[in-house]
This record gives C-alpha cells, sequence and structure tokens, in this order.
DNA sequence: GTATCAATGCGAGACGTCTCGTCTTTCATC
DNA sequence: GATGAAAGACGAGACGTCTCGCATTGATAC
C-alpha cells in the first residue's frame, strides 16, 4: 500500500504555493521548460510534496488552471451566461471575453501548455475535457437551448454542433496561429453561425427551413 | 567552418529510414518519450546522422510529416481540390477525408504531436504552419474563390474566415475529443456553413434557404 | 583504364552533463 | 509516535559531442 497519503494533514499552504508556482512559472518559461524542480523551489516546498499529490506536471498545472478559472468566475460574478433576450449580442460579448483571454499571457500560457499536454496524453486530455473545458460548453448550450425555447432557433437545431462551431474556428486561430485575433472576427463569426442555423430576431418568420 | 555538411554525399536510404523509424515510433510512445536515440536505433543509423541534418526531433518529425502528407497527395492522386461545379459536395467529400485521416492511426499520431508540440514552441508552430498547414488551407480558399467567381458565393465573402468555419471545427472535435468524429458531422457542418454566408446552388435565387 | 589517395558521410557507441523521479534524513505538527 | 514537509543525495536515462573504423566518392598518377 504505498498509496493514498492521509489528505485530511494535507498542507494547503503548500498547496496553494505549488498552484501559484507553477502558475507563475509556466508563464515566465513556457510548459515545455517547466519543471517540477523549479516549481518545488519557487513555491518553497520540497519535491516530494509535489510528487505526493500529482502524478505529473501537467496535472499540477491542470489543477492550477481550474483554481485560476474558479477565481475568474468570482471576480466576474459569473454565474452563468449573460442572457439580455438578444441571442447575437450575447454571443458576441462572451466570445469578445474569451478573445481577451486568450490575449492575456497569464491565461493563455497556462491554457496552450494544457491543451497541447491533453492533445498527446489522452488521460490529462479527458479530464482537462471534462473539467474544464464541457463546464463552459455547456455554459453554451444552455443559452442556446433558451434561445431554442423562445422560438429563435429552429427547434431541431443541433446545439453541440453549434456550439463548435462558434468556438472551434477562434480556439483554431488561437492555437495554430494563423491569424491574429480580433474582436471583428469573432463578431462575423456569430454573423455567418446564426444565419447558418436560421436565427430569427423576434417572430417564428415564416421563411426557410 | 563547422557547418554546411555536403548534401550530395548525403545518404536518401538513411534519411528514408528515420523518417520511417520517427513516424512508427512517435506512434508507439508518443511525442514526449520519442528520443533521438530511439530513432537512430530503429533506423539502424548512428546518432549524428540524424544530428547532422536536422536541429531537433521535433523539426525531424516535421520533415517526416511532409513526406506523409506527400505520399497522400500521390496516393489519392490529389492535384488540387475537387472541383465538380457543386460546391456543398465538393466541400463534404473533402472534409469527409480529412476525417478519415483523423481517424487513421499512422496518420493520427504524428499530426497530433506536431500540432502539440507547435502550440507551445512558437518556433516549431510557426514551421508547422507555413509548411503544412496553409498548404492545406490554400486550396479552400482556391476553391472557394472560383464559387465566388461562379456567382454561387457573395463577392464580399470572407474566405478566410470561412475556411477557418469548415475546418476549425472538426479539427477542434478532433484536437479536444470533445465527440467522436463522423461523416455525418462534417456534411451537417458544411450545410450551416454555406447558409451561414449565403450560398446558391445555382441562380441568383429568391427564398431564404 | 586502373591504381592510389584524400575527403567526407556513415554506423556504432563511449563520454560527460543534465534533469528526471525516487529515496533518505531531519524537523514540525497533530 | 505517526505522518506530512523541507532539503537534498541518489540512480536512471536522454542529451549532444566525440572518436573510431568502414564505405563511397572524385581527383590524380601511371
Amino acid at each position: 500500500m504505498s498509496k493514498s497519503p492521509d489528505a485530511t494533514r494535507r498542507s494547503e499552504r503548500s498547496r496553494r504555493a505549488i498552484l501559484d508556482a507553477a502558475l507563475t512559472l509556466v508563464g515566465e518559461v513556457g510548459y515545455n521548460k517547466l519543471t517540477i524542480e523549479a516549481i518545488a523551489a519557487r513555491a518553497g516546498v520540497g519535491k516530494q510534496t509535489i510528487y505526493r499529490w500529482w502524478p505529473s506536471k501537467a496535472a499540477v498545472l491542470l489543477d492550477a488552471s481550474l483554481s485560476l478559472s474558479g477565481e475568474a468566475v468570482e471576480e466576474g460574478g459569473w454565474t452563468g451566461f449573460p442572457d439580455t433576450g438578444d441571442l447575437a449580442a450575447d454571443l458576441k460579448t462572451v466570445l469578445r471575453i474569451t478573445v481577451d483571454q486568450f490575449l492575456d499571457e497569464r491565461y493563455d500560457a497556462p491554457t496552450r501548455a494544457l491543451t497541447a499536454a491533453g492533445a498527446t496524453d489522452p488521460d490529462l486530455g479527458t479530464r482537462f475535457t471534462e473539467q474544464l473545458l464541457e463546464p463552459q460548453l455547456a455554459l453554451y448550450e444552455a443559452r442556446l437551448r433558451t434561445a431554442v425555447d423562445a422560438g429563435q432557433l429552429p427547434a431541431d437545431t443541433d446545439l453541440r454542433l453549434m456550439v463548435e462551431m462558434l468556438v472551434g474556428p477562434l480556439t483554431y486561430r488561437w492555437l495554430m496561429r494563423t491569424a491574429p485575433l480580433a474582436h471583428a472576427h469573432t463578431d462575423a463569426l456569430v454573423d455567418v453561425v446564426l444565419r447558418g442555423v436560421g436565427y430569427v430576431t423576434t417572430r417564428p418568420a415564416a421563411a426557410g427551413a
């Protein structure tokens, strides 16, 4: 039984110091040159304390990012997703915020690192997707569902596909650096997607589909 | 002058063996655990032969992928992009092929590894994008341009955005593993995008889709 | 034409260095 | 007196350089 140390005795102080150090360091040196030794040194903890509680540096960073997105939620007062009744405006607002996050080095570095690590490590990728990504996608989907209920979107809309059509192209441009990110870009994206799925501003409209 | 070995004396046999070994190994152990020593051993070449011609293991893998996509072009007889006059069908065809490639382990592993490595290593990422990605995106863009010229798409269509709307969501689902890939998925994607940009099959069409 | 020879890439692997993850020791806390 | 934590010693393994013969090449001499 080499496993499972007693979690109740765990030092919260050390935990936080480790997560903070990981976030800082990944921004300074990048993911590839991020070492557990450096995290331990910066956090003022022994290496073993990290190895005791996390299986890999990727896992540390995942926890760190989770706490980071937790903070963001509290700061921004994000209980959910804006719902002004104007779907187009709401989507543009959220995507603009996402663009801003991608452009914020503090957020960009760890997220990029995790995305990359998750792409090649199926285990980590699954946790990354389930714990960080899916909850966000679910917010989009919920907002879209209210639009369906309001008759602004066809009842048979593939919401999952629609969410990925909103998030996918932006994420693609960000990850691959094929072009600079801009608010105008996501605004145009929203317009094309909404038109593509048959969005109607107010009344049920007689046309198409 | 320690630089510039004589390229005319280079062993083509060794070059191919190295690229093949790199592709095989990256599928077996993943990018992170891929070592130049292992590539050399598998290829039956000396380490120095790799270090003489490539600056890093990432560069080896990039060359290997380039040769792989080169093969794919020859096999499929891809001189360009299908152009049957039916834009929707052509896009669906190409995206279905892309789905098949993503599902092919031989292609998936190295591409995934490179994408991930490129995401965190800006240098490599730039070369990856320029040499592998952009040429493919350019094929899409060219096909779309002929559609514009044929009056099937509005003259002011943002082709770049449109290409990313086609490729982005698929790549996203592939990388993040948020859902299984399927032909039906990309078919639906094409339909929404085309409707969103105002695609008309033949004549200017009056109806709302 | 063929024999010789210097130049250069190649396969093999030894070498010193670096960083990894584990193990050991000592102290603090419950 | 257990157990976690800080510090660092330790072996493992990959790095990139190097040194060796061997094979191939192109130039020169006969």
